[in-house]
RNA sequence: GGACAGAUGGCAGAGCGGUUGAAUGCACCGGUCUUGAAAACCGGCAUGGGUUUAUAGCCCAUCCAGGGUUCGAAUCCCUGUCUGUCCGCCA
């Protein structure tokens, strides 16, 4: 959402912004229905004076014992021109609502232009990307899963149709113990307070972090009205939703480890086979709430705690800077981290990091006070994956394959997560 | 799921349909007093919007949300949401 006094001052600015997006000019509808709506702010507002004042002396003359219908009829007059003005007034607010909630987010000037994800701009490298076994043709993670029989997308296809996969044994324990390292990585190294939060959530909660009510084809919605999170971004941030905090309490970090659900309606055909696009999956997401001074440190303080999650993995990624033509919605700049995948011979994202500036803030309305102070203003919110778990452990499948057996060594940082097991093999 | 009770400013807590945007206490901020502090005393202290050069003034809205009754609603009526208590069910 945006400030509609910064578009009224700066038109020009808001179309330059849009236009990055690929968006035609907004500013003349936006302030079109602006103006309209204040003149019909102001009429409105006239006349409820007007009513105020002519009520209140029907009372001083009832006390008084006087008779007033004189006055009351001008009144019950005044109400029925009100009437047209209040519906005028709620139709242009929401007609205004309308366009500004589906307008994406002004991106930062440092944002590369480009159309899309081959535009995106890499500003780091990691490890050497090859399979630390040195497999030539290291094979995906599915056929490793599958051969070791702990990863069955058939069975997976039969409960719940495609997109889904059926883990177990050692396989299921190592998608454990990977999310058990890197909740504790986040919680005790990194600072974040662990959050076991709600799953289901409003259509305010959804609407708040942006995925409402542009994105409603990618979500699930419940047969009551609810929505399952497609990400614990949502929760996370929305905990500030409707506050006023103290300045003093920022930043706020967040971390909890949750189950994401996605109808992935817009990538049909794109990774069908394997677990790399499901409709659930599970993820360790990271929220900062900060002030708005502190959000730019904080995007990179956050990218850090993202990337160290795989360099204790000891898994080889490179780090991009999204450009305009890839960046999501609600973001003003985002970071992808992408690992790599020997199966793939390719980098593929593990972790998306975003600042969005006040922009969920004004949709959720939370806001920061200082202490003493009189001024309220709205917080910056930013989130990112510390990391996607299911992809995690597909990249440690396949960088761990050993090709001598068809087995998966377990990181040194997960050896205490295993329970004794060294290495996954074949039963 | 059933029955009852409730929702008021940062918190606690008053409030007869008519100068109530809202008593009082606590918290907070400023001041007096004090070497300093505490206490005491004095003053201030909601949010959003319109108008405006203005974070000055004026005006409007807001006492959970949305409707309604009325010349006038925190106060009356309806619906919803949430909270509490009891009953039922249950991991």
């Amino acid at each position: 959402m945006f400030d509609l006094k910064a578009i009224r001052e700066n038109p020009s600015d808001f179309d330059a912004a849009m236009a990055r997006r690929g968006l035609e000019a907004q500013s003349h509808d936006i302030l079109t229905l602006d103006e309209k709506r204040r003149a019909v702010q102001t009429a409105l507002q006239t006349l409820q004076q007007e009513r105020n004042e002519k009520s209140k002396e029907i009372g001083k003359v009832k006390a008084a014992g006087g008779d007033a219908q004189e006055t009351m009829d001008a009144v019950s007059a005044i109400k029925d021109k009100m009437t047209a003005l209040e519906d005028q007034d709620r139709d242009l607010g929401e007609e205004l609502k309308t366009i500004l909630s589906s307008l994406p987010n002004i991106m930062k000037d440092d944002v590369p232009d480009g159309a899309d994800e081959n535009d995106n701009v890499e500003i780091r490298t990691w490890g050497e990307p090859k399979n630390r076994f040195g497999a030539n043709d290291c094979p995906e993670h599915y056929d490793i899963g599958e051969k070791l029989g702990m990863m069955d997308f058939e069975t997976a296809a039969k409960l719940s149709g495609s997109r889904f996969v059926l883990l177990s044994s050692q396989i299921a324990r190592l998608e454990r113990a990977i999310a058990q390292f890197m909740l504790d990585t986040q919680t005790e190294k990194n600072g974040y307070t662990e959050c076991s939060p709600p799953l289901l959530v409003s259509t305010d909660v959804m609407y708040g972090t942006g995925q409402l009510p542009k994105f409603q084809d990618d979500q699930f919605e419940t047969t009551d009205g609810r929505w399952l999170v497609p990400t614990s971004e949502v929760v996370l941030t929305n905990i500030v939703r409707e506050e006023i905090v103290e300045a003093e309490s920022l930043p706020r970090r967040y971390t909890a480890f949750t189950p994401c659900f996605r109808k992935e309606a817009g990538s049909a055909g794109r990774d069908t086979r394997g677990m790399l696009r499901q409709h659930q999956f599970y993820k360790v997401e990271m929220v900062s709430i900060t002030h708005p001074d502190e959000s730019d440190a904080e995007h990179e303080r956050m990218l850090k705690c993202a990337e160290g999650v795989l360099e204790a993995l000891e898994i080889p990624y490179r780090t991009v800077v999204l450009c305009t033509g890839d960046t999501g919605f609600g973001a003003r700049k985002t970071f992808d981290i992408e690992a790599w995948m020997p199966g793939q011979n390719a980098y593929r994202e593990i972790s998306s990091c975003s600042t969005c500036g006040d922009f969920q803030a004004r949709r959720m309305n939370a806001r920061f006070k200082a202490k003493g102070e009189k001024k309220t203003d709205f917080v910056h919110t930013l989130n990112g994956s510390g990391l996607a778990v299911g992809r995690t452990l597909i990249a440690v499948m396949e960088n761990y394959y050993d090709p001598a057996d068809g087995g998966v060594v377990i990181p040194d940082v997960l050896k205490p997560y295993m329970g004794g097991i060294e290495k996954i093999v074949k039963a």
